[in-house]
This record gives structure tokens, C-alpha cells and sequence, in this order.
RNA sequence: GGAGAUGUAGCUCAGUUGGUUAGAGCGCAACAUUGACAUUGUUGAGGUCGGUGGUUCGAAUCCACUCAUCUCCACCA
């Protein structure tokens, strides 16, 4: 066979073999009537740049688990796209074009998007290569972009629907609003960040109220405090006349169980417009809500000349100062540390105000479930309670429902340009009927108003959220709303794979969507992988400079090996530290998977194609490894199929290193060489390896010239018919005799090179060493081997014991009594206190009786064995001693 | 304020439903170098499993409390 190179070097193999995988068809998979197919959708990358460790994760297990449900035969679909992340791409490229000196308004609407589109082209390309650089095995054909005209339509109609049955409505409520993208934030796009600030004590009226932001507080006429409140319950209802920023205002004194007497002095203002609390309890008891700050962070004309138009942040200093020499603060506590909101994509302190959006309504009942309907709300908990969908790990459903039953109704409007533009239309017509009032929702564009016929119709500005539109992923992918063969074969998908991360921004929305479309799940598994850190455990970013880039790795180091350092070592919901060391590790072990192919490939004989036969198998050591093969095979099958990649990958790996290489390639090279057994045990290996080291095995394949690739083929089954549980327990006692003669060895300083003579007391097993005698010499650097039942104790010899074989090593020049007898009594003492420790549980009559039958016969046994040894021990003691004397 | 996770060798982590003597990789120490591989081999040192108490014949594993670290959720004017 071909000789391959001394060391494996990625770079030199990896884009060849991922064109041919793509080229072949095998990321597509064919459909196969009656066979349930396995389905993943990729969690779409932000169409906004690069990938990073988080996506490498994502695709390593992701690929993992398709390629693994692939070689066993199951049609497995992975499908790829990306998602236009409409805040996060527009921040990007206003970011880009203010280099330049123009903003997003000086371009204007089209312009801009024009923009925007460009640089998601770019980008998108950008990701498409390093998705294949990661091996990803997904399927180019099905590729999906979440602004693409399809999903598109799909957002449309989902969106139509919704409003149809009452689940979408327009209205006035307290938002959350982000000054700098000047749009709205749902609620957990909001972050918070400690922060120290100022706390106010202004007096108002007779009481004094506590606050942070003074600036909001020009038109507040209301007081609140708790109902119980002693010192507030005289003021309770009344009317009052206050001085206060602008001058003297009427004012009124209510009691709310909201108040809470602890904080600060228990009296509190409210400003409807700007605070959540303050907005319920206006709502609550009916009163005003004046906006004084616009969607600018600027001050409204309300609260007077003299601040109108000016940034509220910014004028609190003159607002308290004014406050100051009106002789109305108090008091001012300069460390009140509290959490200030702010927008999660570009850090600016969320402005909380009133503005007309669009929600969707998560407690209304339409989803039909029998005679009942239920809510998006119900449902997305159900399925979840149920064992619909399972989540991994199981901790995280907790989470779920808390998060699901706090949930309010959903505000999904943006004002932002980059996205999905809401299908809703407004006639703006001068004839105004009845009808034009109501706006037009549809998923077509109308030419004229259906109220009044006039064709001067105006689509709504804002676009939807970015998740509306990810949360429709595993069905818009497929084709919906029209009927496809995809969509009828592939949905529900198998598992989302995702960080804990995006559990609620995207996983419960999916959730909550896919009921409602198709009264369907969007997939019966929730896979959580934990996130990248580095190497003291912190959350890797770019302000932290601590960030790993994936690329460069794959560079360094090559993608089978990035691709080990994320999944091995790791588990589900757990976060893991990545560096360096821990890469060039796994590349080690790329690089001996090449070797041990290679010593492979060099022992082949080069003419025939080598079949394996069942009468192939000749030695001790080939039905030892065969044992130890399908041993391997059955473990890490079960470990597969419960998503435990790290120990199925661990288990892969110590079999290749540890058990195939260190042994059975170094017994392969003295007359046990049989290129059949070891070209069946590689293949099989190359195909364990493969789902997690797809490049090396893939290329290591090719050189096998089977003609067929290693992505298509069948995952090993176990087969008992090749386990031999007799003979591969007795060669491991010859590999127990090995070690040992090389402990003593090493313990005794002899030099690897020079060769010794030894004597072995094999007992039972003494007709096994006999036929095992070469292989003991070369792997053990033996000159003359002596092997009997039993014999004398040797004069001048250094002594090991294991496992009822006794072995002496005459070694007169390095022999040394004393502490030859030291070692032999602390070998004593060894199997003294495990025989103690037995012994002590089978004299305990409780252990007798309650512990498993077999457990007790077992130890039993074996404490007459260790009572047997001891005996042995010693007599071999005495004899030592008394050769001293 | 509420919830969760983690704590095992110097470091990073395994340890599945409780079962003899707790494992691996890296690092460390010693030795080895033409033959698959120095991206290597052989051998070795290193742990009272965070602490206390309990359940049990038996606990790293189950329970209670406790300490430490981290994360998420909520958010108070």
C-alpha cells in the first residue's frame, strides 16, 4: 500500500475532502418512506461577520450528532442559514458608515438597506466558508437566510394569522426604549449593570420622596404609599398644593400596596410615562399619562421652556440644582448602587416610555385542544411538562417555566429599518370613511385602500423583532406555509442544538411559534452545550482581549483538533475552558490516529484487497483486541445515543492510544503481525472516529482505496460473535506480566537497552506465558526466559508478584537484600490491609445478608486468594531473610 | 429578593442507577532516540473527593446543614 507522509498536516487535506463530501450528495439526504428521518436546524449565525467559539460548538456537536445518525443509515438532515439579527446588523453598519461621516438618516431608508444588504453578502459568504472550515456536514442545498423571500413570506403569513385570530394588537404601553437605536427592546433584551449613583430626598408637599432620577419627575401629581403606612395615612386621598420644579402644583395623595414603606421613605411620585411600576398603577387607578420624555431621550415641550428639547439625562444636575435653591432637597446620599438598565447590543441606559407597538398576546386562548382552546402561553409550558420536548440537561426546564410563566405579552415592533417590515398598510386618504380607519393587514402589498378605494396607502415603518421571524426556523426552512415534501417528511425536527444563552430570546419563542402554526413542536430535544471560556474561567470577549478565534486555530492546529477541544471534556449546560495547550493536545492525537494508520498501511501487503474472515483471526492478541473493539462499539453506542460525546469521544480515545497503539500495534510487530485483523480493527476505528475527527479519518480512508468515502458509510454494530472473553483476559495477564518486568526495570534503573534474563513462576497459567514467551521478551527486553509452574525462590533476584505469578529478575549487580525484603513486606502489608478491609465486611452479618449474592461469593474468593498470597509472601520473606543471614 | 450550577491530583476535567484499591489529559520527575509517531515511548511521584452531620452492611455518589466560586431571573420609585 501507499506510504503516507511521517506527520499528518491538516491544511494540506481539509478543503479537498470537504469539497468532495459536498460534491458526493452526502449532506443531502434522501427521503425514505417509513424511516424517520434525524433533523437538525442550525441555529442560524448572525449575518453580522465572523464565527466564533460559541458557533464552533455549535457546529462541532451539531456535526457530531448528524454524522452519527448518518452512518447509521437514518436519512439526516441538517439544514444552514443565517439570520439577519436585525439590531445587531444595523448597529454594524451604522458603526461602519459614521467612518465615513453619514448616519443611518443623512443616507436615508433605501439607501441605507442598501448598505446593510451589501454588508450581509459579504459576511454571509464569510460564514458560509468557515462552516465548512469547521466540517460542518449540513446541507448547502437547503440553505436559508431569515430575510429571504421565502421565510419572508413565511413571516408575512404567520403575522396575518395571528392578527386574524386576535393574537397580534396594536396599542399604548410602557416600553422599553433604547435612545441610540431609537427603537423598542423586549423585555430580556434589556441588561442591567451596577452602577453608583445619586439618591435624591426632595421634599414634596409635607413628605419627603426618595429618587434617583429627579428629571423625570417635572409633571408628577401623584403620591403613593403603602396603605399601612402610618406616618402617610393622614394624607390619604386628600389634595394638595406643592411647590415644585415649575412652580406650585395640585397634587394627590393615594394609598397602593405597591409602595413599599422599606424603600427609601416610603412615599413615592409617579411618573406613568417613564416607569413600569408607575405605568400599571396610572393604568390601575385611572390617571394621567403625560410623556415628557421623547423617543429622543429628550425633554417634551411639556415641562417647559427652559428644558424642552434638552437631554433629560443630561439636565438632571440643573433640575436638582433648581430643586436646591428652592430650598426642596433634603438630602442627598452620594452611593446608592442600584442596577441601571441598559439596551443589550449597544449599552446605552434604556429610557422606559410610552409608545404605540405591536404585541403579541401570549395569554389569549386559540390553540384548539380538544373542546378547549388554550394560550401560546399554555401550550409552550405543556409541551415542555409533558415530555414533548425534553430539554438537556433536565435543570433547565425550571428555568423554562419560571421564565414562561412571567412572560407578558410580547412586544415585537421595532423602529429600526433592517428587517422584516410589518405587512400591515394605513390609508392616508383625504376622504376619510369609517373603514379607512382600520388598518390593512395582509401578506400582499394592497394597491388601494379595500375602505375607500384610494390607492395613497402607506406601509408601517416598523419591522418586526428578529426572533418573530428566527422563531418560525424549523418550518420556514422547510417550505412553510406552502405544503412541501420537506415539510410534510422532515418536521418535527430531532433535537436544537444551542448555548443555555438564547433558551428564552430564541428556544421558547420557537416553541411558543410552532405550536401556534402548525399545533406541532418544532423538535422533541433541546440540547444545551454550555459556553467557551477561557482559561481562568472567564466569558470570553473582545473589550477582555481574551478571545480565542477559531479560525486561528484551525490554522494552528488543524479542525479535527478544534473540534475535540470543544467537545471532549465538556458536557451539556456546563461552561468549559478553552486554550491553546488543550488544542495542540488533541492534535497529538490527530497526528498518532495518522501514525497508527500508517504503521498499518506499511504492513499491508499490497496486492490483494483485504477482506476480513472470522478465519483470520489467529492469536491471543488479535481476539483481544477484537474483544476490546466490540467492547468499545456497544459503550460508546449507548453513549451516542444519549448525547454523552464527551465520554463516547474519551472512550474512542483511549481505545486508539492507549489500547490499539501502545499494545496491539507493538505486539503486531514481532511474528503477530496479521494485516487482516488489523486492517478490520483500523476501519472500524477510522468509522468511531469519524463523526468527531472527520478530515483525518475521511483522508486516512482515502488511502485505503475502497472506493467509497468514509461519511457514507455504516456505523459499526456489536457483534458478540467476535468477543473472546477467555482470551482476552489472559493476554491481559501477559501485558500485567510486561508492566511489571518494566516497573522493576525502571524502579531498578536498567537501562531500556540492556537485555536480562528472567524467571517466571506462572502457576495455572503457566501453559499461557509458555506460548506468549516472545512477545514477553521483545516487549519486556528479556535475553533468556525461564517459565515453570513453580519453583525456588532465586537467590540475588528482584522479585515482583502479580496476579498469582511470581516473577525474578537476577539481577546479581543491582540486587540488594534489604531492600528487596522492604519491598516484599510493603507488598505484604499492601495485600494485608485489602484483606483486612474484606474481611471485615464478610465477618459483618449485615453485609452478608443484605448485599448482593453475587458481591459477597465474589469477595468471599478473593479474600481466600489474598489469604493464599499473604501465605506465599511469607514464606518468600523468610527465605530472603535467611539468605541475609 | 428568587433560582440554579460548580467544588475530585499543581492545572483542566471524567466518574452513568451507592459496591473492593477514585480515573484521564496536561504539567512534573527519571530513563529512552535510526524502524508508525519526539505531535513519541517506558516508568514514576501526586488525591483524608470543600466542610460537618445523617441514611446505609457499604457514600465521591443519596439527604440535611454549612463554606467558597460562578451564573441566571426579578428589580424598588
Amino acid at each position: 500500500m501507499k506510504e503516507i507522509e511521517k506527520a499528518y498536516e491538516a491544511k494540506k487535506y481539509e478543503d479537498d475532502i470537504y469539497k468532495k463530501w459536498e460534491k458526493s450528495g452526502a449532506f443531502s439526504p434522501k427521503k425514505v418512506k417509513g424511516k424517520k428521518p434525524f433533523v437538525i436546524a442550525m441555529p442560524p449565525p448572525n449575518a453580522t461577520g465572523t464565527l466564533h467559539l460559541g458557533h464552533a460548538t455549535m457546529l462541532a456537536v451539531e456535526d457530531i450528532m448528524i454524522r452519527f445518525k448518518r452512518m447509521q443509515g437514518t436519512p439526516s438532515l441538517w439544514i444552514p442559514g443565517t439570520d439577519h439579527a436585525s439590531i445587531a446588523t444595523q448597529n454594524k453598519v451604522e458603526k461602519i458608515v459614521a467612518e465615513r461621516g453619514e448616519t443611518r438618516h443623512t443616507l436615508g431608508r433605501e439607501k441605507f438597506l442598501q448598505e446593510v444588504h451589501e454588508f450581509v453578502k459579504k459576511s454571509q459568504n464569510t460564514i458560509r466558508n468557515q462552516v465548512r472550515k469547521m466540517g460542518s456536514s449540513c446541507d448547502w442545498t437547503r440553505e436559508r437566510y431569515t430575510l429571504d423571500s421565502g421565510l419572508s413570506k413565511a413571516v408575512s403569513e404567520i403575522f396575518v394569522r395571528m392578527y386574524n385570530d386576535g393574537l397580534i394588537y396594536r396599542g399604548h404601553r410602557i416600553v422599553n426604549w433604547c435612545v441610540r437605536c431609537t427603537s423598542t427592546l423586549a423585555d430580556d433584551e434589556v441588561e442591567f449593570k451596577e452602577e453608583k449613583t445619586k439618591f435624591y430626598y426632595i421634599k414634596y408637599g409635607p413628605v419627603v420622596i426618595g429618587t434617583a432620577r429627579p428629571e423625570t419627575k417635572f409633571q408628577d401629581k401623584i403620591i403613593v404609599a403603602h396603605p399601612d403606612d402610618k406616618r402617610y395615612k393622614k394624607y390619604f386621598g386628600k389634595k394638595m398644593t406643592v411647590d415644585w420644579i415649575n412652580g406650585p402644583i395640585e397634587a394627590a395623595f393615594l394609598a397602593d400596596k405597591n409602595a413599599d414603606p422599606e424603600f427609601g421613605t416610603g412615599a413615592m411620585t409617579l411618573t406613568p410615562a417613564h416607569d413600569f411600576l408607575d405605568f400599571d398603577l396610572a393604568k390601575k387607578h385611572k390617571l394621567e399619562i403625560v410623556q415628557i420624555i421623547g423617543q429622543d431621550g429628550n425633554f417634551t415641550d411639556v415641562v417647559g421652556k427652559k428644558f424642552a428639547g434638552k437631554s433629560a439625562r443630561a439636565s438632571r444636575e440643573a433640575i436638582v440644582e433648581i430643586l436646591q435653591k428652592k430650598g426642596l432637597i433634603e438630602r442627598i446620599d452620594e452611593n446608592y448602587v442600584h442596577n441601571l438598565s441598559v439596551c443589550y447590543r449597544c449599552g446605552t441606559p434604556v429610557e422606559p416610555l410610552v409608545s404605540e407597538q405591536w404585541f403579541v398576546d401570549v395569554n389569549k386562548p386559540v390553540i384548539k385542544e380538544g373542546d378547549k382552546k388554550v394560550s401560546l402561553k399554555k401550550r409552550a409550558i405543556d409541551v415542555v411538562k409533558k415530555g414533548k420536548i425534553e430539554i438537556i440537561p433536565d435543570r433547565f426546564n425550571k428555568i423554562y417555566f419560571h421564565w414562561l410563566n412571567d412572560l407578558r405579552d410580547w412586544c415585537i415592533s421595532r423602529q429600526i429599518w433592517f428587517g422584516h417590515r410589518i405587512p400591515v398598510w394605513y390609508c392616508h386618504s383625504e376622504n376619510k370613511k369609517p373603514l379607512c380607519a382600520k388598518p390593512i393587514v395582509q401578506v400582499k402589498a394592497p394597491t388601494k385602500c379595500p375602505g375607500c378605494g384610494s390607492n395613497k396607502l402607506e406601509q408601517e415603518s416598523d419591522t418586526l423583532d428578529t426572533w418573530f421571524s428566527s422563531g418560525l426556523w424549523t418550518f420556514s426552512t422547510l417550505g412553510w406555509p406552502d405544503k412541501t415534501d420537506d415539510l410534510d417528511y422532515f418536521h418535527p425536527t430531532a433535537v436544537l442544538e444551542t448555548g443555555y444563552d438564547i433558551l428564552f430570546f430564541w428556544v421558547a419563542r420557537m416553541i411558543l411559534m410552532t405550536n401556534y402554526a402548525l399545533d406541532e413542536i418544532p423538535f422533541k430535544q433541546v440540547y444545551l452545550h454550555g459556553l467557551v471560556r477561557d482559561k481562568n474561567g472567564k466569558k470570553m470577549s473582545k473589550s477582555a482581549g481574551n478571545g480565542i478565534d477559531p479560525l486561528d486555530m484551525i490554522d494552528k492546529f488543524g479542525t479535527d483538533a478544534v473540534r475535540l477541544s470543544l467537545v471532549i471534556g465538556t458536557s451539556a449546560g456546563n461552561d468549559f475552558r478553552l486554550y491553546e495547550e488543550k488544542i495542540a493536545g488533541y492534535r497529538n492525537f490527530v497526528n498518532k490516529i495518522w501514525n497508527s494508520a500508517r504503521f498499518a498501511f506499511m504492513n499491508m501487503p499490497d496486492n490483494k484487497p483485504h477482506k476480513f474472515l472470522k478465519s483470520h483471526i489467529k492469536s491471543h492478541a488479535d481476539k483481544w483486541i477484537l474483544t476490546e473493539l466490540q467492547n468499545l462499539i456497544k459503550e460508546v453506542n449507548v453513549d451516542m445515543e444519549n448525547y454523552h460525546f464527551s465520554e463516547a469521544g474519551t472512550k474512542i480515545y483511549n481505545f486508539t492510544w492507549g489500547i490499539y497503539c501502545d499494545w496491539y500495534l507493538e505486539m503486531s510487530k514481532g511474528e503477530h503481525m496479521n494485516p487482516a485483523v488489523l486492517l478490520f480493527v483500523l476501519k472500524n476505528l477510522l468509522k468511531l472516529l469519524h463523526p468527531f475527527v472527520p478530515f483525518v479519518t475521511e483522508s486516512l480512508w482515502n488511502h485505503l482505496e475502497t472506493g467509497t468515502m468514509l461519511i457514507s458509510e455504516e456505523w459499526p454494530v456489536y457483534d458478540k460473535t467476535l468477543v473472546f472473553t477467555k482470551e482476552a483476559k489472559e493476554l491481559k495477564d501477559i501485558m500485567e506480566i510486561i508492566t511489571s518486568i518494566r516497573s522493576i526495570r525502571a524502579e531498578k534503573g536498567v537501562e531500556p537497552a540492556r537485555k536480562i534474563n528472567a524467571t517466571i513462576y506462572g502457576g495455572a497459567k503457566t501453559k499461557l506465558i509458555i506460548t506468549k514467551e516472545s512477545i514477553i521478551k521483545r516487549m519486556a527486553r528479556i535475553e533468556n526466559l525461564t517459565i515453570a509452574p513453580k519453583g525456588e525462590k532465586l537467590a540475588k533476584a528482584l522479585w515482583k508478584y502479580v496476579n498469582g505469578i511470581n516473577i525474578y529478575l537476577p539481577v546479581e549487580d543491582l540486587f540488594d537484600i534489604s531492600q528487596e525484603v522492604i519491598r516484599m513486606q510493603k507488598k505484604y502489608e499492601e495485600i494485608n490491609k485489602k484483606a483486612e478491609s474484606i474481611g471485615s465486611r464478610i465477618n459483618n452479618p449485615n453485609f452478608v445478608q443484605r448485599a448482593p449474592k453475587e458481591l459477597v461469593e465474589k469477595e468471599m474468593k478473593q479474600h481466600q486468594e489474598l489469604l493464599a498470597e499473604m501465605d506465599s509472601l511469607q514464606k518468600q520473606i523468610k527465605e530472603l531473610q535467611n539468605l541475609h543471614n
